[in-house]
DNA sequence: TCCGTTGTACGACGAGCATCGTACAATAGC
DNA sequence: GCTATTGTACGATGCTCGTCGTACAACGGA
């Protein structure tokens, strides 16, 4: 239980779970989510992404993500800025994103290969 | 739905789905036996696997992953041969198994360097 | 100051999942 | 033919998950 921005709690890096990470990339949902960030690489409001769901699934999505290690969340006013912990996961898990970027489907895979 | 090997039914290489695969590998019990697969290249019955489970749920494990598309099973007298569906899951999604079971934690990675 | 925007908190609901026990089917070996 | 082995089928149980609605908190702009 690492504080890594403010009060949000982030997973350090070494407690990042792939049991986790794996789980969190299986929603369709958040993987779409994965996918936008690593297509623009800087920091993204949560409503910034036309989701097919609620806001509070919304919430509820990047939760798990947050708490999977996945992203990052740092609040600014109102708003809550999230980007990738990229290097954080490349160094626990070499390779992994970048694979599972590639091999999403359709819309997606667009989106990963700008990254 | 089509058949791989008698009546056992497999998704075809074209059906398997990333969020299908990703939540399969995502119980650690299931990570386990794709790791004990990749180590050996061969063909495993259900039973040589030292699961810290009970029968009924290793057939229940075994059924997700097969429906995942992530192993396939032949069935050969009163036993069932597992392998891993190596060649299809690279063909769809490049790459992903390497990267994952490389990821797999402890006793798992020692087994995916092997492969 | 008041209102709109942004996102969380909490409770609820239905579905799916991981686990187990027991019963059963199928084959191999004696 | 009988029995042991291997694994499935089915039902049950408790937990988790994805989804939503409503209510609420915090900040920014007019």
């Amino acid at each position: 239980m690492s504080v890594t921005t403010e009060s949000i709690s982030h997973p350090a890096c070494s407690e990042i779970e792939l049991s986790a990470v794996l789980h969190a990339l299986s929603d369709p949902v958040r993987l779409m989510i994965v996918a936008e960030l690593a297509k623009g690489e800087g920091e993204y409001t949560c409503g910034s992404f036309s989701l097919p769901v609620t806001k509070s699934t919304c919430t509820h999505h990047f939760k798990v993500l947050r708490e999977a290690g996945v992203i990052q969340q740092r609040q600014q006013g109102t708003t809550r800025l999230n980007s990738l912990r990229r290097e954080d996961l490349d160094a626990r898990f070499p390779g992994l994103l970048g694979t599972i970027l590639k091999a999403a489907p359709n819309s997606v895979a667009v989106a990963a290969e700008t990254a």
